[in-house]
DNA sequence: CTGAAAGCGCTAACAG
DNA sequence: CTGTTAGCGCTTTCAG
C-alpha cells in the first residue's frame, strides 16, 4: 500500500503539503503542487478513508437502514439515497433492520460506530421516544417515511391522508358508490391514514365505508388475495375496491378473477405506491405514484445539511404529494354492466 | 465520544488490557476482565471502527458493487449479500455501478480505499482482463454472476446454458414443436448462453430455432412487448416463446394479449430468473428460478475466506444451477386448439 | 496476567 | 509557501 509518505518521499516534499495539495489546499507553489500530484498519479496514491476519518474524526460515508432491500420498495429507497449520496462525493453504508426494533438499533449502532457523517432511517417499528433521543444523539440523522412532530425537520414523508382522498375521489369521479377497502392487520400509520383519507372523500358525498366493508390482511400479494376473500365470503358487494397497496391490490386481482369477477368490467381496484409491479400486472394498475426515489434523494442532501450544522429552523416539515397514475385496472361505472 | 481511554481510566487499567477485554483476550484474569466489562457497559463504550481499522489494516467491512439496486434482481442480489455479510458480524458498503466501465471502476476504487476486507462485483460490461488484474490486486474480490475462467475460483456463477435447455426441454415435454424466442440486444454471456441451451434442446429433437423465429429487444418489459410484435409482424407461427427474462417475457404476454392471442391457451410463454414479479402477473409466469439471494450469501463466504488468504485451489468453480418453476404461462400442446 | 510504548496514515496548528 | 510536530483511537509487541 502506498502512503502519504512515500509521496512525499518521492517527491521530495513534506507529507503536509502532500496532504495540502490532496485537498487542494491553495497555500501551495505551482512548481511544488505540479510534481506532488505527478508522483500521486505515477504511484496511484489514494488517502486512507480510515486514517482520515480517525484524525477529522468524520467519514465522507452516510449510512441508510432499511427494513429488507429485497422488497422494490426499499431497494428503489435505496437506489435513490444511492445516487444522492454518489453525486455528493459520499459512500454508502447500508443496514437492513428486517422489521425488528432490535435489529433496527443494531444497525444504527454499527453506522455509528463507523462514524457515518449522516444517517437515513426508514424505521418501521422503533416508538417515537427511542427515535427523538436517536435525533438528538445523531446531528445527521433523518427518517424517512414517518412524521414525528417533535422533531419534524428530520422527517421526510408522504401525505398518506391525500393520497387515500384523492385515489377515492377519482373512483368517485368514475361514478363508483358501492367501495370496499382491504388494508394491513397492522393498522399503523399508512394504513390507518390512508384509509382515512378514503373515509373523508367518501364521506363528503355523503357515503361511507362500514367496517364490513373493510378487510385486513398481510400487506402483501397474498393478504390481498386472503382479504378479497374473506370480503368475498362475507357476501358483500363492490364496484371500487381500495387496497392499501399495490401488492394487496394484485392479490386482490388475483382472488377476484379466480372469483371469475373481471377487473375492472365487475370491479375496480386501486392500489398505492406505484412499484415497478403496477406496470406488470394485467390490467396494468391504476394506483398512487409514492415519489420514494425522490423522497430518498431529498433526505440524503437534508442530512448532509444537518450534519454540517447547517441549521435547518426546528419545525420545518418536509412533506411530499402523493400523485395518481391511472392504467387499466379502474372504469368507469356507466360502463358496469351489474356490479358486484 | 468515549473512548478506550475513558474506559481504561475509569476501570483502573491499561487502554491494552481493555483492547484485550474486548477482543476476548484470555489473557486478562477474571476480576479485571469482570471490572472493565462493567465499566464498557456502564459508559455504552464502542470501539472506534475507523481507527481499528487504521490500525489492522482491514475493516470489518464487505463492499458490493452492483448495477442499480432499485432493479428487483440486483435489489435481491443486495440482500442477500447483507444477510450473509450481517451473519458474518461484517458492515456492508454499497455501490452502484450504473451499467458502466467507468463508473464501475469508480466504486470498486472507493471500496478499497475504504480498505474493505472483500468485494463483491456483478460486472456487466468490464472486460476480462480489467478483472483478472483486479482479482489479482484484491485478495477478496469475488465475482457473481460471471464466469472467467482464469479466476475461476473468484466466480460464482448461474450455467445460463443449462437453464436454457432445461426450460426448454419443459415445453418439449408439453408438447411443443414450434418455437419463437426472444433476447437481448446485448448478445454478451447470459442471452447468447440461454439461447445456446435452447438450441441445444432443439437439436436433440431434430428441431431449430432459425434466426426469423428469434428477436432482439432491451432485456426488459418494454423490450418484450417490441420484441413480440416483431415476430407477429413478420407473421411468424409459434406456440412456444422462449424469453431471455422475466421482463421480456411479461412485455411479451402483454404484447400477445394485445393482438388477441391467448396465454397460455394460444401460446405458451417461459421466463427466466424468477423474479418477484413472475408470481404476481397473470397468468403467473413459468420460468427458471435463478437462486441469487443463495448466490450472493455464498459469494459473501467465499469472498471472507479468500481475504483471509484461506488457500482455495486456483481454478475451482463455484457454479449454481437454475430451477424450473412450473406456474400458468405454459400449457400442454394436446389441449391447444389450433396453435398460431 | 498486565502495563508501557510505539506506531498505523493522516491532518492541522505552529513555526519559520 | 513549506516543514515540524503532535496527536486522532486503537492494537500489539515487549518487558515485567
Amino acid at each position: 500500500m502506498v502512503t502519504i509518505k512515500d509521496v512525499a518521499r518521492i517527491a521530495g516534499v513534506s507529507t503536509a503539503t502532500v496532504s495540502r495539495v490532496i485537498h487542494n489546499g491553495s497555500q501551495v507553489g505551482d512548481a511544488c503542487r505540479a510534481r506532488v500530484k505527478k508522483v500521486i498519479a505515477e504511484l496511484g496514491y489514494q488517502p486512507n478513508a480510515n486514517a482520515q476519518a480517525l484524525v477529522s474524526k468524520t467519514t465522507n460515508t452516510i449510512g441508510v437502514v432499511t427494513p429488507r432491500l429485497s422488497m422494490s420498495f426499499f431497494g428503489t429507497l435505496a437506489s435513490g439515497v444511492e445516487n444522492a449520496v454518489r453525486e455528493n462525493g459520499y459512500k454508502l453504508l447500508m443496514a437492513n433492520s428486517l422489521y425488528e426494533t432490535q435489529s433496527e438499533l443494531d444497525a444504527i449502532q454499527s453506522l455509528r460506530q463507523h462514524n457515518c457523517q449522516a444517517i437515513i432511517l426508514n424505521s418501521e417499528y422503533s416508538d417515537e421516544a427511542t427515535l427523538i433521543r436517536l435525533a438528538a444523539e445523531i446531528p445527521g440523522l433523518v427518517l424517512v417515511n414517518r412524521y414525528i412532530p417533535q422533531i419534524a425537520n428530520r422527517c421526510v414523508w408522504l401525505d398518506n391522508i391525500r393520497g387515500g382522498q384523492w385515489v377515492t375521489e377519482y373512483l368517485l369521479s368514475k361514478g363508483h358508490r358501492q367501495f370496499a377497502a382491504i388494508t394491513s392487520i397492522y393498522q399503523n400509520r399508512d394504513p390507518a391514514e390512508r384509509l382515512k383519507g378514503s373515509r373523508q372523500a367518501l364521506l363528503e358525498q355523503g357515503l361511507s365505508l362500514p367496517q364490513e366493508l373493510v378487510a385486513e390482511g398481510t400487506a402483501n400479494m397474498a393478504g390481498g388475495e386472503q382479504a378479497v376473500k374473506e370480503l368475498l365470503a362475507r357476501g358483500q358487494r363492490f364496484t371500487a375496491l381500495l387496497a392499501y397497496n399495490d401488492l394487496m391490490a394484485i392479490g386482490a386481482i388475483h382472488a377476484l378473477f379466480a372469483a371469475g369477477i373481471r377487473v375492472p368490467e365487475d370491479v375496480s381496484v386501486v392500489g398505492f405506491d406505484d412499484l415497478p409491479v403496477a406496470r406488470a400486472c394485467r390490467p396494468r394498475l391504476t394506483t398512487m405514484h409514492y415519489p420514494i426515489e425522490e423522497m430518498a434523494a431529498y433526505a440524503v442532501n437534508l442530512a448532509i445539511k444537518l450534519s454540517n450544522a447547517d441549521n435547518k429552523a426546528v419545525g420545518q416539515t418536509h412533506l411530499f404529494m402523493p400523485q395518481l397514475v391511472a392504467r387499466d385496472s379502474v372504469c368507469g361505472i356507466a360502463t358496469v354492466a351489474h356490479g358486484l
